[in-house]
DNA sequence: GTCTAACCGAGACGGTACGTCCTGTCTTAGT
DNA sequence: ACTAAGACAGGACGTACCGTCTCGGTTAGAC
């Protein structure tokens, strides 16, 4: 058959014994476990090994630090959702619960701060905290962008990614930093304030 | 003389030998200079101890935990400026002036969200996180507190809290998490947005 | 008392805590229990720690290497018998004696040849095994150092070094490598051939 | 041709592809260059099987332990001089040559005790190492043995392994454990005294 | 000409020990 | 009651080898 000929005709490129994926998904699963229970600062790479039932060797073949294997744990949540549901307070209500939802349900919502603070720190591993929260802040940027497309926001305005930042940081500053919650009500007054404003700043630029 | 007459009238309450309140200084300096070079998660206690030329012991005998020791170091960075520039604009653009000049000059920036992780795991520390935060927050506030009186903002707008948190939120989703630039424009049109929508959703409430 | 003053006057000479004395001993002890269940080569520092109750920080502090510490623990087996029997064949015996039962009551039979082989690499380790040797193989060289003093070896004879060795030389070669028992008959005729050769040689000097 | 024609006559008897006889060579040529380099604590199976550029599995299919490859290596050493000099002391001296001049040149020296431990441990190994021994024993005894068909030492004399012992012996003593020089003066005491020792003690009998 | 069996290099695997580092506590002598 | 100094138990770090295994691929005799 067509494919068994074609999959003989590119024989493995890397020799040896192929790596073990069932260890992949052990390990992750238990990174992420264990950052549930005890938090990224809690997170110790002999415990992760030993929840897997996998030697430590195994574990840093795959992942050389602490960084590295957190974001491959957090890659296996599954990403904000990114559907369409035709209005940008709808959009963004989703959103806010994904993440209202994720951070009551886990004990997660250290593990951002932490890699936060390791990106800022502008280690070798910064780059791929940077890459990973790209990935994942895409789902907002892609809302606000809807939202222009469809004219509930002024075609004029500023940057989306600005635009973002100013929704998602709002909450960001409540759940990591002062604590306050990100309930139905305050969501619903922060987007109006900010889709009036970028309306109201559309037909009269400037201060 | 009069000094030692004061002294001696006012007698120690505690005996034995008093604490070395030089120690203090020089742990706190000790302290807060590391932090800058490595960051939150490079703090050594011992590190700390041996810049300071004092013994471990004395360091866990002021401060219990590296929480503790972190906020006291901090505390020593001059609070945001509180001052009345006379307009919402100036009072904002002086707080974003002192929060950048001080991350661009020192790596501080990564020691904010190694509190804030250390926050969310809920441990003994949070409460000490907790009030550091709001006390150094307070400024904040009072601009949008001060805005409003001033009839800058509409008497029946939002809790202040909450649009402190929208404009405070933007900066520190970019500073600690995107990666992106607060200059001086993008700041303008954040402050542009927010007044504006907070003017149009008091004229207009709700949707 | 004039001891009392005496101690006083010559303060310690260290600062800070002192050195558990009895982690000394523990670790010492379980090291010289270990050699003799596994031998050299099965001898773990973890092991070793772990046995003595204690950590492996504080078996490091003490002795840098396993070579340090075997021979510090090889150190607490009581020397060979120095005393003088008053006849050089009864020295012998009991040097013979004494070596023999060491090693058919323990293993420590494996730890010598071990050492040898470290001390011939000629690692930093070898200077100390040297003078361990040295030390312990003193009472042989005595034994025929007093021989020759009571007249029983010829004064002109050949260096006691020398002589030393080709006696202890012959049980160690069967002991350790040909596997040869050293019996009382084969030790008494080892003796009678070097004794009387010995004397044939200093009344007729050359081949 | 002859041998192609005689090698089809002795089919293999196991089926599949023959091991790589070539492989045998680079690994015990492998092991001997770094036991003379690193000493026998020092040899690494892996990079035994790196320096041959061979594959690990292929190491252990051949030899099962460090012992076996170590005296599979050594086995490549020439063995010592069987040759009759016509002379005790002339036998005597080659031997002593050839075991001076191997520990010289190279660092060979180690690898004996270190066996000799193993030995002592009494491990599966400990046969081979014995058969090792004996056989590359056998000159020194087949020497005396020569002497005393020669008359050069009396008929009646004491076992021919102990006298061998007793000469080999302090060889060892001196390379192996007290590092004394077996120089051709000290050497030439030796032969003295236990040669006329043995016609002594066979004309005079007892102590 | 397959088929089967043992080999081959490469390298991943579970496991064990290494020697170092740091934490938070404790024990000295001395202030 | 404090101080500096530094030892202590405990525990995690990241690395190095061990001996085994699992791949794809090779090389022989047997069928």
């Amino acid at each position: 058959m067509m494919l068994g000929a074609m999959a003989r005709s590119y024989p493995q490129l890397v020799r040896g014994r192929p790596r073990d994926e069932e260890a992949d998904v052990a390990l992750v699963d238990a990174t992420l476990a264990l950052l549930a229970e005890q938090g990224y600062s809690g997170l110790r790479m002999e415990a992760v090994a030993a929840r897997a039932g996998v030697a430590k060797a195994t574990l840093y073949r795959r992942w050389p630090d602490k960084v590295s294997l957190t974001i491959a744990a957090l890659s296996r949540i599954p990403e904000l959702p990114a559907v369409d549901t035709g209005s940008l307070s709808g959009d963004l209500a989703a959103l806010r619960d994904a993440v209202v939802r994720l951070f009551k349900t886990t004990r997660l919502a250290s593990v951002l701060p932490a890699l936060a603070a390791e990106r800022v720190r502008r280690t070798s591993a910064s780059a791929k905290i940077d890459a990973f929260i790209r990935t994942r802040y895409q789902p907002w940027i892609a809302a606000i962008e809807r939202a222009i497309a469809r004219g509930e926001l002024p075609r004029t305005s500023a940057d989306p990614v600005l635009i973002a930042d100013l929704l998602a940081g709002v909450m960001m500053q409540r759940v990591f930093f002062t604590g306050g919650r990100v309930d139905d009500k305050a969501w619903k007054t922060v987007v109006d304030i900010v889709v009036k404003g970028l309306r109201a700043a559309a037909s009269s630029p400037g201060g």
